[in-house]
DNA sequence: CCTACCGATCGGTAGG
DNA sequence: CCTACCGATCGGTAGG
């Protein structure tokens, strides 16, 4: 029982960070900052975690990690190319509105990743790219894309979705359905008539 | 002379300071490291700036001043809806491409601003985007585009074009010129066929 | 989990 | 434009 509670204080420094770097990034954030969030002194939570620096791997590897399982998942679907990427699009919105602190830390915090650290997470991300573009690329070669600069088209997708974890909120009166609808539309068929 | 060569020395800084805030934000980038960079002492740079916020405040501000007369040259436009949008677009990536590091920043490290000033860039910004929503709705009205929802559009599109500043150098096998024709045929007219 | 504290580094100033 | 330095704050540790 004492190391289910200690794992769940670990969490909680885990989310509460997250949150933080999102809110005042990686830099702006002080150790003390986080302790007055998570309701203890700084000191007390190296009970808990490593280092600074640990807070912030353990957050870009869950992203990282997530992402690939998902690519994996897409991969072995039986479908088209285009609902694959679909597919693929809608994973990234999901995760997003479920756990959009983690992703913005994943997505503009990691550079202060260092080391190794830092090269697996570049590396990661590179394995993450190449497998969407390769579906961009066997969906252009089997005539259900535009025959696009495949580079741009993967970039373009990517960045496309990056805004959901900024603007998403329970509030809003956008569904999450619909907002998903909404951005397959524009991407997979354009804004123009 | 010496008037000149004083404002050719802040500028010098405001561009490398643009650049390492990039790199390594706003809140990884210490005076030591700029000064560095620049080739001074870290009390010298005081002879020709403020303070590490005011050169904050120069970079982010040159930026959502150019994005707004940016708007408000196409809204001068006598133009289609369409036409307006895709000249929006084309003048968005273009500045990507000719001042991206100062694009990081209004992009990235605004949030480190502070008081009167963080709120007079946040008007800004929304001025910008609701200007911008402008455009899409009437286009909407006008019957040039899909019937999307106005700020999933607006966002997508921001969004979609933000990875230009993080990608694009003068070395790759694609021109701005077809950067550009490509981006806008993803967001006008799809990726798929 | 806290108090007390460390050395390092921060943004910035004084004075020349 | 530099040397020398300030108080504040940083990430982290010792010891309990």
């Amino acid at each position: 029982m004492s190391k289910r509670t200690n794992s769940a204080k670990r969490q909680l420094i885990l989310d509460e960070a997250a949150k933080l770097f999102k809110l005042k990034g990686f830099g702006g954030t002080s150790m003390r900052d986080l302790a007055a969030q998570v309701g203890m002194e700084a000191a007390s939570m190296y009970n808990h975690i490593k280092s600074k620096d640990e807070i912030l791997e353990l957050i870009c590897f869950h992203v990282s990690d997530t992402y690939i399982r998902q690519l994996t998942e897409v991969e072995q679907m039986a479908a088209t190319y285009v609902e694959k990427i679909r597919a693929l699009i809608g994973r990234h919105i999901q995760l997003m509105i479920e756990d959009g602190a983690a992703v913005s830390v994943g997505n503009n915090d990691w550079k202060y990743l260092t080391g190794d650290t830092l090269e697996a997470f570049k590396t990661a991300r590179k394995r993450y790219e190449k497998g969407f573009a390769a579906l961009i690329e066997q969906g252009i070669a089997a005539g259900e894309l535009q025959p696009v600069n495949v580079s741009v088209a993967l970039f373009t997708i990517l960045s496309a979705v990056r805004w959901v974890e900024l603007w998403y909120r329970p509030g809003r009166d956008v569904t999450p359905e619909e907002l998903e609808e909404n951005i397959m539309t524009i991407l997979l068929n354009g804004l123009a008539k």
